[in-house]
DNA sequence: CTATTTCGTCAACCACGTTGACCATCTTAC
DNA sequence: GTAAGATGGTCAACGTGGTTGACGAAATAG
């Protein structure tokens, strides 16, 4: 399974990586939808984790995401509408627009952080607890550089 | 690094596992781009993948990547435009159109396979080839489900 | 006080996905 | 052989997530 195509043992990597990232993404949302937050998309989570406990402006979100300050005020929109950021104005500096996470934001975020652990903790049953702490130590080396980048317009990349 | 918030360690891996896949696929794209094909997109390589060596129609290839027959049309025509794939009538059935990789589709596909391969080999040079081995593995028993599956509006999801 | 920078937004656009509708064609059933 | 149904392709409208360029309002630097 690992080596699908013996042709071509190079393109099973990605593939692999992909649809790991994936199964734990749609579990996630399955779980959470459960839970009461239906309308949390895979994106949210991350623009969620990256707007903080203190709370962003547009444009820092924009920068720390890798994307514009344009795409990361649209992400907020959508995010405002649903409940999950609010913007609040910035008394020290009238051009600023403070971004904050709701109550139920932080509900989503906190669902998110304990279905993911619980998720880890079938993989740890699945494979043993070393090879999933190794396969994050290994990742952790050859992925660094891309850690939190989100500039992805479709899918990745580009 | 890989327990990077070790508050919330589940939170690691679904980003790990992100980054590892955008690394490769941006390091591929660089490559290939060097090589004469800066118009391929990262998910150009999976629908020239899925079309395959005896080529395909739209609605096949929509099963194939688990996306509508529309979406899979749309894929196919920006293709075609850039000259990646081919649209020809079928004459044992006259409502379908077969789609073919072109040779110059066919020569971003090897290429794509070969530095892949290396890219692959870097891994190895820098885990030790037993460590991508293990980490293969233990990919395909946890993703299986989700291999192939491209349905994924704007990220990955819904 | 003026010049420059910064923040936010608007507008247009592109890539990639969705559903619904529709026509043309092939297949099946009578 | 024809009527009815299934299948393939396309068009249209739309949603999400990205891009650039332009521009006004406010802060900062000289």
């Amino acid at each position: 399974m690992a080596t699908a195509d013996p042709a071509r043992p190079g393109f099973a990597l990605p593939l692999l990586l992909l649809a790991g990232f994936r199964t734990l993404i749609d579990d996630l949302h399955a779980e959470l939808a459960r839970e009461g937050h239906p309308e949390l998309r895979p994106l949210h989570g991350f623009v969620l984790q990256a707007v903080g406990a203190d709370g962003t402006t547009a444009t820092e979100l924009g920068q720390r995401l890798g994307i514009s300050k344009q795409a990361a005020g649209k992400t907020v929109d959508r995010l405002v509408a649903v409940g999950y950021l609010e913007r609040v104005d910035d008394p020290s500096d009238a051009r600023r627009r403070l971004v904050r996470v709701t109550p139920r934001g932080a509900d989503g975020l906190r669902r998110s952080a304990e279905i993911f652990d619980r998720l880890r903790a079938q993989w740890a049953d699945t494979l043993g607890p070393e090879r999933v702490t190794a396969m994050e130590d290994d990742l952790g080396t050859m992925a660094s550089a891309n850690w939190f980048r989100l500039d992805v317009p479709g899918w990745f990349g580009g």
